[in-house]
DNA sequence: CTTTATTTTTAAGCATACCTAAATTAGCGC
DNA sequence: GCGCTAATTTAGGTATGCTTAAAAATAAAG
């Protein structure tokens, strides 16, 4: 059995999700591309498998099992990414692509073989975390959004926006990476862009972007 | 654009054409475990893409740029199972299956970073030779099935058949690998069974298994 | 609260890759 | 070369996962 399209949607609907748990058909669609009708077929698809609640124009759920699968589609997604970026040395804008094909053909004792040689990452190349093989996830920092800093902040880059790869290829280019360290020199009403000095150079960067750069604040 | 059937046959027709390069419909489709009527509908698709060689009732042939496709495919699964093997520690009767799905998953591009990271290997775990990145593939040893073989002759293992995972996993058992020296001690005429010796143990092996085991006379 | 706009569902249809059953062609023994 | 058997192709059909267009339900605006 093929199941790569439902392990997309298990998959895009766990990530965009809101905090209740619930999604609109039409935020899958715009996810995967494709219309909303299909969402709708498949969505029947899926609630036959026992994988989400679903009824007719009302919010949309992943059950315990669609969450536990989807957790598991995850898993194998951030490890494939870690391996490809650390193992080959391939590039943290590249890796997610990469990843996207590899985490519908491989085994769970794949995984767990990859796990045991990267020993047991806690988190991918853009900074999120790997739930283990029963779906707990570590334990992490509490991410605040560049954009939401005040002038003066000083902080600590913990994790990036990894849906986008022209966004961390030019994040990858003005000198931020995980881990380093930025302080805010000043903020422009007008745009609310922002300057920032890291590696002791200034680089102004976009609020789009600055949304999409999680850090944690240095007290 | 979603290949895997299509490659899965390509690999079929490579991996099974006879001497001249040709194949019958019927083969595919039992290698496939398809219909013969789903082999015609499909080699009608794969001729229009150019892929084959193909008229009605005739024998089958890849095209130039089917046979590139197709080794491309094998370059993927061995680089793959070589990889899963060496790196991973996953046993050669475990390979194969797990390869078969991640060969569709793959670019380029990171088949030859795996090749890279394992410094360009010539053999995958069973002994098949690996095709480098302009489809040239490495000299390697004549083969000759052990079954082939007469009363002292002494040989060593350089190649095992790679498609049955039971097989493999039994030959294992009885400590046959790739490099061992094996001597023919005894030929049963009844059933054409051997006797051997291996690691100064006897073990016998039935003329079926003596034939997916492909050695290099020692003289 | 009614009208309008948006979202969601239904309906009908398409391509892919398979199937079974029937028709056709090829290959072989004699 | 004839007749039988096996291989191959054609015909018709199925499930999957999409599509567009129309209908139905919900949400938003005044």
């Amino acid at each position: 059995m093929n199941n790569i399209s439902k392990e997309d949607y298990l998959s895009a609907i766990y990530k965009f999700r809101d905090e209740d748990g619930e999604i609109k058909p039409n935020l899958i669609a715009e996810t995967l591309a494709i219309s909303n009708a299909a969402v709708t077929d498949m969505l029947r698809k899926l609630s036959t498998d026992g994988l989400v609640d679903y009824k007719k124009y009302k919010g949309i759920k992943l059950t315990v099992e669609g969450e536990n699968y989807a957790k598991n589609m995850v898993r194998r997604h951030r490890i494939w990414e870690t391996f490809l970026n650390r193992v080959l040395g391939i590039s943290w804008d590249k890796v997610h692509d990469e990843a996207e094909k590899l985490e519908h053909s491989s085994s769970d004792e794949l995984i767990n073989k990859i796990e045991e040689y990267l020993d047991f990452p806690e988190s991918d190349p853009h900074g999120y975390p790997i739930p283990d093989r029963k779906g707990k996830l570590p334990k992490h920092k509490i991410a605040v959004a560049i954009s939401e800093l005040t002038k003066s902040d000083k902080a600590e880059v913990i994790r990036v926006n990894d849906t986008n790869q022209g966004l961390l290829s030019y994040i990858s280019k003005i000198g931020i990476e995980l881990g380093k360290v930025i302080l805010i020199k000043d903020i422009l009403a007008f745009d609310g862009s922002m300057l920032l000095t890291i590696n002791n150079q200034d680089v102004n960067i976009s609020k789009a972007i600055a949304s999409n750069i999680f850090v944690e604040k240095i007290v």
